[in-house]
DNA sequence: CCCCCCAAAGCACGATCGGTCGTTCTCCGG
DNA sequence: CCGGAGAACGACCGATCGTGCTTTGGGGGG
């Protein structure tokens, strides 16, 4: 419901319209910015004439909170559902955060992670863009922080563990990750991510056997890698 | 030398405008981004014509070039040198990792790590200003690594641990403390990173109490933090 | 002390920026 | 099937973009 409009008697054609330049402009924005993303462009880039798209969103800070809007619910889609699907525990972390570094991989924005590029980029422009940006990551953090402290009531990770701080070191690799790779390509540095992750939460898991991982866990130990 | 021009007959006046050009240059950068600041704005914050700016610089990208190098410098005096001042071994790699934490917190460049701010922007847009960008990064992060490096070699670190990975976590907890303390202003965000750092790098020590840290180390554990 | 030369400014260019017209076409409810 | 409303268009606005050319003034070596 987040991108739909309020507005009534809006028509199909429209709709399939407005649908794709938000689709576009999320993409796009991963490379040229939300700023930089120029309504000249956006519009050719989908076809359209500059009025044409203009039609759609009164100004262009419109646009870019309604292209936000888009690009959680791609996000909710590739990442965080895929994720919540695991059983709950220290595996529906591991899930989200593969989910993560797997939406970056497969380019599902081409400039790595939506709100990671803008967030770079808006972070010290105060405004609607920011506030949005902000609200984002702190559910996108609580996300993490609740399969952390599932996993804690149900014995996986101690309960001593600071669920923030272990939710912050987690999002860092992910976030680290996905600024890192495409700046130099390597697919390598993801694997990185995943190690640094599983390794992390099997500290947390205070020497504790029992904790819950794929299957893919014990091979990919650091040692495991070249 | 990176930021000293190679061209004879320099008057002392016109350095020293190309010198505040370029540290004004490298601060809005931060913000506005290397793409989005325009040579009408930085003209205008230095108090000086456009043109009058330009008979300094060939093209835009020279002038990003320039300012790439300049903010190299101005990360190399307040970050690097610091950090590379301490004793080797650990207390090196946390004296860099706090150096790094504190230049954010103070505000050196206002929208934080001028690289980080730049790569994000530039790590999908191929050409000299990204390589130069990968460059620093390389060279950053093999700062970091060689002094794992020497801790594994004082016996500080274990031997068996992957001071790539291990440079690799370091740093993530660095860049994600930059991208979220502007976004939410809370300098505990730093706090969190100065932990992760000091648990990480307590856990690579494999056991070893003779792992050195500073006298904040035990301080600083995840405990004592509300 | 003079005069060369560089710093800086003024001015202007084509392009593009975000944004607003008026107009035409087409969908879709009554 | 008719008419109102929304979709899309081309033209255009003032401002600003990066980038030139030309001019003026003052610093500094002979």
């Amino acid at each position: 419901m987040a991108t739909t409009p309020t507005s009534p008697h809006r028509r199909a054609d429209g709709e399939r319209s407005r649908q794709a330049i938000l689709e576009e402009a999320a993409r796009l924005a991963t490379v040229e910015g939300l700023e930089g993303l120029s309504i000249g462009r956006l519009a050719s880039a989908v076809g359209m004439s500059k009025s044409g798209l203009y039609a759609h969103f009164k100004s262009k800070l419109e646009l870019q909170l309604a292209t936000i809007e888009t690009a959680d619910t791609v996000f909710r889609r590739e990442v965080v559902d895929p994720g919540l699907a695991a059983p709950a525990g220290t595996a529906r972390v591991l899930a989200l955060c593969d989910a993560f570094l797997s939406h970056v991989e497969r380019g599902v924005f081409p400039g790595g992670c939506f709100f990671a590029a803008v967030a770079a980029e808006m972070n010290v422009r105060p405004g609607p863009v920011r506030d949005r940006i902000g609200e984002f990551a702190s559910g996108w953090m609580g996300a993490i922080e609740g399969g952390i402290r599932e996993a804690q009531s149900l014995g996986q990770i101690s309960a001593e563990t600071d669920s923030t701080q272990l939710t912050f070191e987690t999002n860092a690799m992910l976030v680290a990750a996905n600024l890192a790779f495409p700046l130099f390509g390597e697919p390598g540095i993801l694997d990185r991510a995943r190690i640094g992750v599983r390794e992390r939460l099997r500290a947390a898991s205070d020497n504790r056997l029992d904790v819950r991982a794929d299957g893919s866990f014990t091979a990919l130990t650091a040692t495991s890698l070249g």
